[in-house]
RNA sequence: GCCCGAGUGGUGAAAUGGUAGACACGAGGGACUUAAAAUCCCUUGGGCAGAAAUGUCCGUGCCGGUUCGAGUCCGGCCUCGGGUACCA
């Protein structure tokens, strides 16, 4: 029996219909199959390498805010295919973390589990988005063939030191040697510690030798790039765990917004101090935004001025402070210690022991958020001491204040009322001398800190002011011997312990109480199975619960992890080389891909992972593993996208909705509901019944038939109900048209609120750009010349989608090529050799398609290896050229003229015209500008 | 407080000192269709005049400046984001 004709002629009709999702899969299948996106080591082309912050794979999933810097990061990828350059373009996973540790302590269910599993999702929602990505380089930092080599480097930096004098890493084997034949100086071979300068004791080389081991250890230990040492942590003991300075925002923990405390611990840290001046002054070499930039500069925070030695009256020890004003010194009514300054004990009079106590514990007491929410209260006590002026010899009062800050400078400061509005505000709370200085300045107020001022009261100092004051006080001092001029860093170096479960252990055994680093032919130092991922009865991290897990059977583990940015300090190296057995990666790899040439990923890391990879690197190449000091040349930001949430109005204590304008009539509540329910502003209220059990009973008071909803923007998130999946846009209108979308919403870097509705224009411009290849019988293009006009669109679109790609204007390459598929239309193109370089041109963009229509052309290989299409001006030429004609910058009328005409031949043709003379209103032109194919302005 | 960034139609936005609002979404109108979907065409910053073609004025957060010409450059504010904050 034969078929009813309008089967027949429906399945034709779809058969030259655009249908991304088969298009979709099949070549997703082939690149799979083919291996289309492997990057050789070996290879004669010119490298690029273009890489994303690698995600860390949470339970969620992916919603549409989190592919857009990668798809940014697959054009560019595509794009320098196009340009004939072997590009390494990777992805992976930071797959250590909190949130799989704590859904382990929930369920029980082990993180590596759960991590694998989310993993899964991850890749398979990756995969349907047509990334570019060279898979066979994925890594995993949980993965112990990775974490070996986080562990690796860590070893690298508890066997190095940083020598000042060579201004670089390197090995403690060769300070030891110095030690041997040297011993060392002590005071002024201060060693960097946290941040704060602190002197190890002097020694000679031969009593270095008569050290015992321990003590050997002890004072190396004071010089080592990853050391243990007491420091003031961010303790945060809802997660249990220290955190990072970076990982706590206004005295809450970052993840999950527990209080956070301050509390002396013994810690693993890194020395990342050491390189302060080198992360700053690199900055100038590399092309990152000016905000990140500026963060790091702060969060470095270098501040050039002295340190100053008080003597005390009554003790052997001097008060050392550090000061960015040296030249206000004869303004000193006090002296402030931090209330954990180590000589508070000590110098504290028995007179005034009792109060100093009391705050001292009051202090301690005080959380982070209290201490920076009070910041207006002001506090402190009288110790009883005083302190010899350097210059005047007179008696300076030592109080202690919680203003200042132990871990900065020296934890004391010399206090000048006069001259800085903190001090002028104790100074006025406790009633201290404010001394005068500055000549002509009123201080009954506030406190004056700019230097303009010519100095008095102040003996050598007298007549200049506070700018020349510094260079002549300092050299003083230098010269008097009790001080020196001296820089001072913000940055505290990087706690590295974390007393969790779901990280990488520290290759770290303890023999006789002495740590040391696990021998590299035994590592990695894998995570033990646990009973619970909990810390043990007596506060020790999860880890202590392992059975019998001890270093060559006898000596007991370290038991705190690393945190989250160990492994991705370095991940851009392994992908290099992500097999290796031997090495984190080998010296040819990592010559050939040398730098990223484009790192693309959030801002919200500028101060923690962009720093941490800064430093590591650097760490790297002072051992010449590698040979570049920057790990990317280039960082673009990209901005976050926004969620719009919907939200209705419950009448409180009833089970009423009421619609948005009809709300102040009543008292309501704010109810989030599913994005899916609204039309703009238009609740379905039907849907909205089902949505959830008590809506189904609930009233709805409308107005005009409708119930309104209000709308806000914010995160993206299952908790306000406006989640966004890709998948979904997948299925309803392909991966082509979601990457389009996606960067045709705005520029890269801008946040933006994502709207599911604007779809529909990428999604046209797909259909319509495959219907320029078919006509009602199926595919059809012509093999006829193409005409200039033809030429021109395609060329036009050549020069823009080039610049602008450039340029990372990834927004205006859409607009570009819609406006050359509609001119191709409007003209009816089908002419191969245009419509061939219109598809290489989209491909970046619109890979699926790209390589359908490329088949269809008779192509064997895949357009990804095609080459790009050439800007050719001359179809660009054009006989005449409309110039607006201005009058007085005002735009009164078009006037074509030949293009070939000269300036002063253009003036005359527009004075000519009858037009211009109607504007002229018979008067003469002062003067006329010509700017040659753009614009004539004639002022009057 | 300090440091960065941003303010342009109903919406997302474009314009690298040279015609402000390209390109899209949405909206309105029309064509095709029995109808719908899809597709195509027209209108769409505001005011004023006009039946219309059209003309004209205003308009890029506000106030000034530089320039023949400013959304763009400079100075001073305002608002909104982001970072940071007793850092001596």
């Amino acid at each position: 029996m034969p078929e009813p004709f309008f089967l027949i002629s429906s399945f034709q009709l779809k058969t030259m219909e655009y249908n991304p999702r088969e298009i979709e899969q099949k070549w997703q299948q082939y690149w799979a199959t083919n291996k289309t996106f492997t990057a050789s080591n070996n290879s004669e082309l010119p490298k690029y390498y273009v890489l994303d912050m690698f995600p860390y794979p949470s339970g969620a999933g992916l919603h549409v805010g989190h592919p857009l810097g990668y798809i940014a990061s697959d054009i560019i990828a595509r794009y320098k295919r196009l340009q004939g350059f072997n590009v390494l373009h990777p992805m992976g996973y930071d797959s250590f973390g909190l949130p799989a540790e704590q859904y382990a302590i929930q369920t029980g269910q082990h993180p590596a589990l759960t991590t694998e599993q989310n993993i899964a999702r991850y890749r398979q929602q990756l995969d349907r988005i047509g990334f570019s990505f060279d898979w066979d380089r994925e890594v995993r930092t949980s993965d112990p063939a990775y974490y070996r080599w986080t562990q690796w480097i860590f070893i690298r930096l508890f066997d190095s030191w940083y020598n000042r004098q060579n201004d670089k890493a390197e090995p403690i084997s060769q300070l030891v040697s110095i030690f041997e034949q040297h011993g060392f100086q002590g005071a002024e071979a201060q060693v960097l510690t946290g941040g704060i300068e602190r002197d190890v004791q002097a020694f000679s080389a031969d009593e270095w030798k008569t050290f015992d081991e321990k003590k050997k250890m002890e004072v190396l230990m004071n010089f080592r790039l990853a050391y243990l040492d007491d420091s003031w942590v961010n303790w945060c003991p809802a997660l249990g765990t220290v955190l990072a300075n970076d990982e706590v925002k206004d005295g809450v923990s970052e993840r999950g917004g527990h209080p956070v405390e301050r509390k002396l611990m013994k810690q693993w840290s890194l020395r990342i101090t050491a390189y302060s001046e080198r992360l700053l002054r690199d900055l100038d070499t590399i092309d990152w935004s000016d905000s990140i930039k500026e963060a790091q500069r702060n969060w470095i925070g270098k501040s050039e001025g002295a340190s100053i030695r008080f003597d005390l009256v009554g003790h052997a020890e001097t008060i050392e402070v550090f000061t960015t004003r040296p030249d206000t010194i004869f303004g000193v009514s006090f002296v402030v210690l931090a209330p954990e300054h180590e000589l508070v004990s000590k110098i504290t009079t028995s007179q005034h022991k009792a109060v100093v106590e009391n705050y001292i514990t009051y202090a301690k007491n005080r959380s982070e958020r209290e201490r920076q929410a009070e910041v207006k209260n002001v506090s402190g006590a009288f110790t009883g001491a005083y302190v010899k002026h350097p210059f005047t010899g007179k008696l300076v009062p030592v109080w202690i204040a919680d203003y200042v800050l132990a871990g900065y400078g020296t934890g004391a400061v010399m206090a000048v009322p006069c001259g800085d509005q903190r001090d002028f505000v104790f100074a006025k709370h406790f009633d201290l001398p404010i001394p005068a200085i500055m000549e002509g300045v009123d201080i009954s107020e506030k406190a004056d800190p700019t230097k303009e001022a010519k100095l008095i009261n102040s003996d050598f100092l007298n007549g200049l002011t506070g700018y020349e004051a510094i260079r002549v006080c300092i050299a003083k001092i230098e010269a008097s011997g009790f001080g020196k001029g001296k820089v001072n860093y913000r940055l505290r170096d990087a706690i590295f312990g974390r007393q969790r479960y779901w990280g990488e252990p520290i290759p770290v055994y303890y023999k006789d109480g002495i740590p040391y680093c696990v021998e590299e032919n035994d590592l990695p130092v894998t995570l033990p199975e646990v009973d619970k991922f909990l810390p043990t009865e007596t506060g020790e991290p999860p880890l202590a619960r392992a059975a019998n897990w001890k270093h060559q059977g006898k000596y007991e583990y370290e038991t705190t992890t690393m945190p989250g940015w160990a492994g991705s300090s370095w991940y851009f190296l392994r992908y290099m080389d992500p097999k290796n057995q031997s090495a984190f990666a080998s010296r040819e790899a990592m010559a050939y891909w040398n730098q990223v040439d484009l790192y693309i990923g959030g801002a919200e890391h500028a101060t923690g992972h962009l720093l941490y990879f800064r430093f590591w690197t650097k760490f790297l190449m002072d051992f010449g593993f590698i040979e570049f000091a920057e790990p990317a040349k280039k960082l673009i930001n990209q901005g976050m996208i926004q969620g719009v949430s919907k939200i209705v109005y419950r009448i409180n204590g009833s089970n009423k909705i009421v619609s948005r304008n009809l709300r102040d009539k009543y008292e309501t509540s704010p109810i989030h509901v599913d994005l899916k329910l609204a039309d703009g502003d238009v609740i379905n209220v039907e849907e909205l019944k089902k949505w959830r059990d008590d809506f189904a009973s609930a009233e709805f008071i409308l107005e005009e038939g409708q119930l309104l909803c209000t709308s806000e923007v914010g995160k993206m998130s299952k908790r306000w109900h406006n989640v966004v999946n890709p998948d979904d846009l997948c299925d309803s209108v392909g991966a082509d048209t979601l990457r389009l979308y996606e960067m045709f919403l705005g520029p890269l870097e801008q946040h933006k609120p994502w709207d599911t509705k604007g779809i529909e224009g990428t999604s046209r411009f797909l259909k319509k750009l495959w219907r320029l290849f078919h006509n009602e019988n199926g595919f059809a293009v012509s093999d006829e010349t193409a005409s200039p006009e033809e030429l021109k669109a395609l060329h036009k679109a050549i020069k823009k989608v080039v610049e602008d790609i450039d340029r990372y204007s990834f927004n205006t390459v859409v607009s570009t090529l819609m406006i050359c598929v509609n001119e191709l239309s409007d003209l009816k193109c089908n002419k191969r050799s245009v419509l061939s370089e219109l598809v290489v041109l989209v491909s970046p963009y619109a890979p699926h398609i790209a390589e359908e229509l490329w088949s269809k052309l008779g192509n064997r290989n895949s357009v990804s290896f095609a080459k790009l299409p050439e800007f050719n001006p001359a179809f660009l030429v054009e006989d005449s050229i409309t110039y607006p004609i201005q009058f007085n910058g005002k735009l009164r009328f078009n006037l074509d003229l030949p293009s070939a005409l000269t300036p002063a031949e253009i003036e005359k043709e527009v004075l000519a015209n009858e037009q211009t003379q109607k504007y002229l209103e018979g008067k003469l032109p002062k003067k006329i500008i010509v700017v040659p194919k753009r614009i004539v302005n004639l002022v009057v």
